[in-house]
DNA sequence: ACGATTTTCTAGTGATCGCTACAATTGACG
DNA sequence: CGTCAATTGTAGCGATCACTAGAAAATCGT
């Protein structure tokens, strides 16, 4: 009934996504996202409708792709295995040069505040809260379970978890190594309650 | 024996500060610049040769000035009060919405590489690396001094401690309270070496 | 084959980017 | 005062930004 589409909208995703994470937000153009992308700007804002409309896919691809990854440590039996689970798949997806940039997409394009349409940063601050309350509620179920001391304070664990994660993607990105990350995951392992 | 410049370089450079630790490297245009120091494009240039020449001014000016507070921790008597302090410090600093905006200047300026000149990000790398290598050298004569285990890791202790500041930066930067990090310093403190 | 719909391309839009040529103005000195 | 160096403003540089008007091309149902 129609034309059929020309490029595959996921497989621009994918090539947005090592683009927006090498470069961030900012310095990626629209003529560097169309020539990797390989289609000419009306084709570009016929699928995604502006620069934000595809970084906005890119974020979920990212989120589902990546740090789904660092979720899977939630299912771990213990508290402390869930802390130092996320803390280490996160490292590792940090520090993964070879497959993709170093650090933090999230991050590393969240930080400037720079993308235009309200409906971006507030789905970055769904995806930061939800990641966060999935922490506090595993943290919640391991204080019910005698897992965690009754008086332990499931928000500040979880917020301290992500606070670490956040400064492993800065350092990975300045070219930490997965060793160095690692030792730090275990200091701060240290501080985890008994 | 000519004629005298109009705008104070110092007084740019504090308002220069302000709008790039506001807007990020990227989004700080040359015409804010200008417009907030109040000068025209040539006398900008003639003062400050590029965009990254106030900006490696700023850069220095925002450690003498605001990061240096943090490091008056490294005279506290023992390394754990050296760590908690910095830490306490940094988190005063990045959410003092009041005095400036939230966060850290130099990691929301820092983290897309958006310098052009290489100076810039040398200055960046150099001013992280001088951090670390003086608690790493705190750290070493806590050791000596048997303030620290004799096989505590410096340089190990050094890293986690940054790797929680740049931690508290990001979730100030996205509205977490100063009490909110002054748990998750406590938290933190746990992991330290009796 | 034909009309309808979707996606494509060419060729730009105006705005803004960091930056500069050039000449007028200012002020210390002889 | 005249000279000359330092700093200024006017005006605009070419490049790039995100984005789009409008028409051609492709693919469907009929």
């Amino acid at each position: 009934m129609a034309r059929h589409r020309e490029f595959d909208i996921d497989e621009a995703v994918v090539r947005a996504t090592a683009l927006f994470w090498e470069n961030g937000y900012d310095r990626t153009s629209l003529a560097d996202l169309t020539r990797t992308i390989g289609c000419k700007p009306p084709s570009f804002y016929f699928a995604f409708g502006s620069k934000d409309g595809l970084f906005r896919r890119v974020l979920d691809y990212y989120y589902d792709t990546y740090l789904v990854a660092a979720e899977a440590a939630l299912a771990e039996p213990t508290s402390r295995r869930v802390a130092e689970g996320m803390l280490t798949r996160l490292a590792d997806i940090y520090t993964d040069g070879a497959a993709h940039p170093l650090g933090c997409l999230a991050l590393k394009c969240g930080m400037s505040g720079a993308q235009a349409e309200e409906a971006v940063r507030t789905r970055q601050a769904e995806l930061r809260a939800a990641r966060r309350g999935r922490l506090r509620t595993r943290f919640e179920t391991a204080i019910a379970a005698g897992d965690l001391p009754a008086d332990a304070d499931a928000e500040e664990l979880a917020r301290y978890v992500l606070v670490v994660g956040a400064g492993l993607a800065f350092e990975a990105q300045w070219g930490a190594t997965n060793a160095e990350l690692k030792k730090v995951i275990a200091r701060a392992m240290k501080a985890w309650p008994a």
